[in-house]
DNA sequence: GTTTATGCAAATTCTTTGCAATACT
DNA sequence: AGTATTGCAAAGAATTTGCATAAAC
């Protein structure tokens, strides 16, 4: 299966529609080593409007293909799910850590690093998590 | 000590003169169960202008006397720091779990529960954690 | 032909800054 | 007098929506 196919599957798979701009929008996520703004995604998909790509961006992320980041950057930032299947459950292992670095303004995905998960008491029921460590990055902290 | 030489008392500790204006907004932070935003400090101190209240939070943030959390809503929201120093390093414990409700959008700050820290490649100096669970808090759960 | 998706423009919301006036030392 | 703080206004930035056109089914 080329990669056409592969990412026109995943939108499938959450029930959306794979139109040309939405595979065009996913396609940049998805290639992009780290999570990206709505502004990124405007940059890197200059044929798209702001707004088409805002919208694919909520449907996506509606429709648990892709989920936010808030690193404290400013703006949200999105990244691919790593499963295939649209539920939300956390247990997934879907998300990981991310590093914000207050230097150089990078958000860096620590694929690596799955973000724990503490116990709550009875009745919260935890669809999410949104676990950034924030500080100096490896390449910040050797320039001083 | 009364309660207006303690919150004196703190601002003091972290290198902030303690303007009336000043004491006014902590004080609504302080007592308050929830982190708040810089509207609802807005709402809550009809006397204080919102750039005033800003620049207050700013400078408490930058002096360790309050922290930022991101939680999703869409606006940042401001919580005391626990401790009475001013450095920032994270293992003082200072940094809770969070708990937004994707249903009423409140944010529950949960005390007792810090905020996991994990391991980091070397070169990455950790600072600050951003620890938020999103999901059905129980009452929203309660009335469905 | 009806529904869905897109682009353009503009509205909203949240955050931040310039500057003059006021208060403090 | 000189510095720091505050309020008012407005700028900037990020997000979101209304509506007309275009595309898909």
């Amino acid at each position: 299966m080329n990669e056409h196919n592969e990412l026109e599957e995943r939108l499938l798979l959450h029930d959306i529609k794979p139109t040309a701009t939405r595979l065009l929008v996913f396609k940049a996520l998805y290639e992009s080593e780290d999570a990206m703004s709505l502004n990124d995604l405007e940059d890197a998909l200059v044929t798209v409007d702001k707004s088409t790509i805002f919208r694919s961006l909520s449907l996506f992320s509606q429709q648990h293909l892709v989920h936010e980041i808030d690193d404290g950057s400013g703006s949200v930032k999105y990244e691919p799910c790593c499963h295939d299947h649209n539920h939300e459950d956390v247990s997934d292992n879907d998300q990981h850590t991310h590093f914000f670095c207050t230097e150089c303004q990078h958000t860096y995905c620590l694929k690596g690093i799955s973000a724990p998960v503490v116990e709550l008491p009875n009745g919260f029921e935890v669809k999410g998590i949104n676990y950034v460590l924030k500080g100096i990055c490896p390449s910040c902290k050797a320039k001083k």
